[in-house]
RNA sequence: GGAGAGAUGGCUGAGCGGUUGAAAGCACCGGUCUUGAAAACCGGCAACGGGGCAACUCGUUCGUGAGUUCGAAUCUCACUCUCUCCGCCA
């Protein structure tokens, strides 16, 4: 949600902003709503304050027992002028939030522009690209040969973009989620928690998914909705808080699966486990004093960044362009991690701040002598679970097509070396 | 699923239809006292919005939405949520 105060100031400056993130200038129309509903509010708000001095007089009139039939005569006047204008009051009111509700966030100054992926820019890479003396496979390539991944079934189960895994690749991916965990609670400083999977719509409404963006979510009915992330739930739960300075900064984490449609996605990714209706990821949360939020993104994306580094695979880092920023996000670093077998870098975070964009949707603010400021919220995967067992299949393949144990999950698989 | 109770400021909790935006307590902030701290005492302390350079002023808000009334935290209706008991159940 935007600050209206700023729009008023800086009309041209807004409209820029929104085309940078491919929204047609509209701060016209903003301006001019604003202005009809405030008119409205001023001549509605001295008629009520007519209205409840003229009825303090009756009350007192009435205690006297004199008569107050002229003044409740003139209040009856009133009465019809205020329904009217209390009603284009509302109209306006809703038109305004309308337009304010889907208009996504200001980008921060440091966003490259761009109008898609291709002006993204890379921030820094870690790690090589490890060589092979054949040609890589495909995690779903080694997954099926191995007989631990398979499609068919799944889809006899629930159609298309599922997957089951089987035996060690089960009990692998329970070792990365448990690795991941562990290592940003007792590492990096993150408060794990267990969640509801199902929201309601003011839930998704305070982190940005709705009102626009509905199709890419399931429902579940009476209202629910399944989280298409865990960064629904976790920055929720400061939702129309005030919370004190001293409770600041918040980090939390969480292990979830996250459900989402893809409906804008038919055709792309079909093959392999990279885009599922439903998938694991360990997401990662914090709740900021706004002038911290700068350097918590930095902290974050270390964060998240640290699970590759300890596992030992390649990947870049990609500062989004302005066009390609999630409708919440100010700034998102991506991170994209190395698939030999798809000979090609691959999304496997992405770390936002939000400015005080979800904060403002949410109502979630701190006491700062006296004061109610937004805090500043962010959100980051840490890492998406199901890519990393992918990168993982592809990154540590054997020629036999057998896969290694990175050294750090070991100890969550019997110590073994290789998968099976 | 059946029966009942409730929803008031950051928290707890009072509140005969007419200075109740709301008692009291806690928390918080400032001060006195103290070598320092605690205690005690004094003072301050809801949010959001409109108007105004400002002092200030006006409006809205007691779960949400309608209604009754000249006037609603207080009365009526619907909805949402929470809790208790019973039943069912992981």
């Amino acid at each position: 949600m935007h600050n209206i105060n700023f729009i008023r100031e800086n009309p041209t400056e807004f409209d820029n902003y929104m085309k940078q993130r491919g929204e047609k200038p509209i701060s016209n129309k903003i301006l001019e709503l604003d202005k009809v509903k405030r008119e409205t509010q001023t001549v509605l708000q001295n008629l009520l304050a007519e209205r409840n001095s003229i009825s303090k007089t009756i009350g007192k009139l009435k205690s006297e027992k004199k008569d107050a039939s002229a003044e409740m005569k003139k209040v009856d006047e009133i009465k019809n002028k205020i329904s009217n204008l209390k009603e284009l009051e509302i109209i306006k009111n809703e038109e305004l939030n309308t337009i304010l509700t889907r208009l996504p966030n200001i980008p921060h100054k440091s966003v490259p522009i761009g109008s898609d992926e291709n002006n993204n820019t890379k921030y820094r890479e870690w790690g090589t690209k490890p060589s092979f003396d054949y040609k890589a496979k495909t995690h779903y390539e080694l997954g099926e040969d191995l007989g631990l991944m398979d499609f068919e079934t799944a889809s006899k189960l629930s159609g298309s973009r599922f997957v089951i895994l089987k035996n060690q690749l089960s009990k692998l991916e329970r070792a990365i989620a448990n690795f991941m965990l562990d290592k940003h609670t007792n590492e990096n400083g993150y408060t794990e928690y267990n969640l509801p999977f199902l929201v309601k719509d003011d839930s998704l409404f305070g982190t940005g998914q709705l009102p626009k963006f509905g199709e890419d979510l399931f429902t579940a009915g009476d209202n629910h909705w399944l989280i298409p992330t865990a960064e629904v739930p976790l920055t929720n739960m400061v939702r129309e808080e005030i919370l004190n300075q001293n409770q600041l900064p918040m980090r939390f984490t969480s292990y979830t699966p996250c459900f989402r449609s893809e409906a804008g996605a038919s055709g792309k990714d079909t093959r392999g486990m990279l885009r599922q209706h439903q998938f694991t990821k360990v997401e990662l949360v914090s709740v900021v004093e706004p002038q911290n939020s700068e350097q918590e993104l930095e902290r974050m994306l270390e964060s998240a960044e640290s699970i590759l580094k300890d596992l030992n695979i390649h990947y870049r880092v990609m500062t989004l362009c302005t066009g390609d920023m999630g409708f919440s996000a100010c700034k998102t670093y991506d991170i994209e991690v190395w698939l030999p077998g798809e000979n090609n870098y691959r999304e496997i975070s992405s770390c936002s701040s939000c400015s005080d964009f979800q904060a403002r949707r949410m109502n979630t603010r701190y006491k700062l002598e006296n004061k109610n400021i937004f805090v500043h919220t962010l959100n980051g995967s840490g890492l998406a679970v199901g890519r990393t067992l992918i990168a993982i299949l592809e990154n540590y393949q054997m020629p036999n097509g057998n896969i290694k144990i990175p050294e750090v999950l070991k100890k969550y698989l019997n110590n073994s070396d290789t998968l099976i």
